[in-house]
DNA sequence: GACCTCATTTTTTTT
DNA sequence: AAATGAGGTC
């Protein structure tokens, strides 16, 4: 501890080599929000904040509360803690948002109606249960039937809305009130917004019902019951803030209402509050979340304090002086601007293509080019807005022989096989629950068993007379009825319950037990008989074979599998990145292009918020080191496209001092010189 | 009634 | 990637 007495701004900064700025920031006490730009050490004034706490003021490791959004940021922070303490200290409470709302939930599953061993559901679980419940108000009249894009759009508006109420901590009872007074209070003009709002309320009551009795929480309720709870009951509230002296939140831009709520109800006491974020880089508006939160901090918390770390450390100055220029235009931003001391660094290039397998070929080529030059595949990456985009350009990688890697495309988890493999073991510990009713749907026909739509609707009908499980509606279907579906229906609850005795009688590990379900029930056999189609299912359920070994039992895996994990991140060294910007954000590469900047694209038509795709822009620029080269195509899809409007808003005196390269072979980029046909192709490769 | 294959379509972005 | 629809076969 003498420690602390060394040197003039104590043990955090010698240890640390913290700047000023991040040293004062950790330091401080109180409620605090560090406004810390792209690159400018968030994460290390986070973990020294943390590390301040046990050192300098005396706290405990494992009364810190430290939340973050993402795993992966959680298993970064916690192994950086460790590394900065030794690994005989272990941060206890360290996790995602939805990691501690599950664990607060567990501990008293009651307060949101659940029973212990409840089930958490993902996005399209929820999906799936307002799609039948819409289903259900078409065949009664309520609602006209549309065709089948429609009304998956209205699926999805409708989920995310009840999740949006949730955020804001509406209940179902006040839902329909609380949306009719949101109508008449904003001025929502859009109708098809207000019809939406108001199903969304209409839905809502019926799907909370739903989760209830089949004892399945959504992402949203993990944190809402037990904020509610905190609100309402004083010595609830009490008994958990009292675990901790402190409550550190990264990402804090990003923070809905009833996250924010959450920190603030279990840091009362003692007002130790410590946000790190970057209100430029709030990109999951479409989520809940609400930059207001952190542009308000002060006017919430007249004694906090804010800090803005401004020296970046990442970029070179021109890629700074673009991503500045873009972010300037949003007009409610928290004043900053990034600065290095690094020198001003290559040019950025706008490319222009004719279309997007050109551009596709271009960046193919670049990339090629890049790397004879000594550039390592791994610090290069492509980002882009939508995941579709990256398929063409993955084909060109392909035939180039570029060794790639699609980040995130679709999560683990969330591969329709992993469900599949999931859903058959869950099946198998406890058929009768209606939480399996999903895993029931899932699996029955799969491979097909001669039980199709016709079938399951009858036996829907059935589990909804009698009130019960899908798989007790099956056994009292082939209890009394007789013809073929009888029989079929017979062969596969007799497997799921030979599966079931047999997993309690022997004491086999999840992963045997797993690959015996998948090989009993001909699921793998399916997919070995597709062929080339079902490599990557084959693939995929092998990995799930791996990973099971890691878990204890069946209720952890699935615990695993509905939040997502950081476990999945093999290494794949040494290949090019493809991601879009938001699963880029927090990460950087020296190299990166950033394909699709044409209008409707990025900014995409479907953001009604045309500041977040500013700040997202903003997040995309300040994801490069070294070189940062945009694209766009005067053809997309067939249809033409104009160059957006972030390439436009890049300072004009950037264009005539040289740092701003406009190259391209279609004749509608707008200003800049032409280049020539051999410059063209000595910049990109060919 | 159920299954298969082929084609089409439409993507936000993620816990 | 995954959900849908059409058209043909058992």
């Amino acid at each position: 501890m003498d420690m602390m007495l060394s040197c003039r701004h104590g043990g955090v900064e010698m240890s640390a080599g913290l700047t000023g700025a991040q040293s004062d920031a950790a330091r401080a006490s109180g409620p605090i929000v560090v406004l810390a730009g792209a690159g400018t050490g968030k994460t290390r004034t986070l973990v020294a904040g943390f590390v301040d706490r046990i050192m300098r003021r005396g706290m405990r490791a494992n009364r810190i509360l430290a939340v973050t959004f993402t795993n992966k940021a959680a298993a970064e922070m916690k192994s950086r803690i460790v590394e900065a303490l030794g690994s005989g200290v272990a941060p206890q409470w360290v996790g995602t948002f939805h990691a501690h709302g599950r664990r607060q939930l567990r501990t008293d599953p009651d307060i949101a109606g659940l029973r212990q061993g409840f089930d958490v559901c993902d996005a399209e679980d929820s999906q799936k249960i307002v799609r039948r419940l819409l289903e259900k108000a078409c065949a009664a009249g309520v609602f006209e039937v549309e065709d089948s894009e429609v009304f998956r759009r209205r699926v999805k508006s409708i989920t995310a809305r009840i999740a949006m109420l949730k955020e804001e901590l509406i209940l179902p009872d006040v839902a329909a009130a609380a949306t009719e007074g949101l109508i008449a209070s904003r001025k929502l003009a859009d109708p098809d917004d207000i019809m939406a709002w108001r199903d969304a309320a209409a839905v809502y009551p019926a799907y909370q019902a739903l989760l209830r009795e089949a004892n399945m929480a959504d992402f949203a309720d993990l944190l809402l019951w037990p904020t509610i709870t905190m609100l309402r009951d004083e010595t609830y509230r009490r008994d958990w803030a009292a675990r901790f002296d402190a409550v550190l939140a990264d990402e804090f831009q990003d923070v809905n209402r009833l996250q924010f709520l959450w920190l603030k109800a279990l840091s009362r006491d003692h007002g130790e509050l410590f946000c790190v974020g970057d209100d430029a880089q709030s990109i999951y508006g479409w989520r809940g979340a609400n930059v207001r939160i952190i542009r308000n901090f002060l006017k919430e918390f007249p004694t906090g304090r804010m800090i803005a770390l401004e020296e970046n450390f990442r970029s070179t100055g021109h890629i700074l002086s673009a991503a500045n220029a873009v972010i300037a235009r949003d007009p409610n931003r928290l004043k900053k601007e990034l600065h290095t001391a690094a020198g001003d660094g290559k040019p950025i290039e706008i490319v222009s293509w004719s279309g997007s397998a050109e551009e596709a070929k271009g960046i193919a080529a670049e990339i090629g080019r890049r790397a004879l030059e000594g550039v390592p595949y791994s610090d290069m990456a492509i980002l882009y807005r939508f995941n579709f985009l990256s398929r063409l350009v993955e084909e060109e990688l392909l035939r180039s022989k570029i060794p790639y890697e699609l980040v995130n495309d679709t999560a683990f988890w969330q591969r329709a096989v992993v469900k599949d493999a999931l859903a058959l073991l869950r099946l198998s510990c406890c058929p009768d629950e209606r939480q399996s009713d999903e895993a029931f749907r899932r699996v029955v026909n799969q491979p097909a068993r001669g039980i199709g739509a016709k079938s399951i609707a009858r036996l829907e009908q059935l589990a909804d007379d009698e009130a019960v499980s899908l798989f007790r509606a099956a056994e009292i279907w082939a209890g009394s009825a007789s013809g073929k579906t009888r029989e079929r229906l017979q062969a596969f609850l007799s497997f799921i319950r030979t599966m079931e005795d047999r997993a309690e009688a022997s004491e086999n590990s999840l992963s045997p037990r797993i690959r015996t379900l998948l090989e009993d029930s001909g699921y793998a056999d399916m997919h070995r008989a597709a062929g080339e189609d079902g490599r990557a299912a084959l693939e995929n359920l092998h990995e799930l074979l791996e990973l099971a070994q890691e878990f204890a039992d069946a209720q952890d895996l699935f615990d695993h599998a509905s939040l997502g994990s950081a476990s999945h991140g093999e290494d794949t060294f040494g290949r090019v990145k493809l991601m879009t910007i938001h699963g880029a954000k927090g990460l950087e590469f020296g190299h990166v292009f950033l394909i699709g900047w044409e209008d409707t694209v990025f900014p995409s038509r479907n953001n009604s918020d045309p500041d977040e795709e500013r700040r997202l822009a903003y997040v995309a620029l300040t994801r490069g080191r070294r070189q940062v080269s945009i694209s766009w195509c005067a053809f997309r899809n067939g249809r033409p496209a104009e160059q957006n409007c972030f390439v436009d808003e890049l300072p004009e005196a950037a264009r005539h001092e040289g740092w701003l390269r406009e190259v391209g072979h279609n004749r509608r980029f707008s200003s800049g010189r032409r280049s020539s046909a051999a410059e063209q192709n000595a910049a990109l490769g060919f």
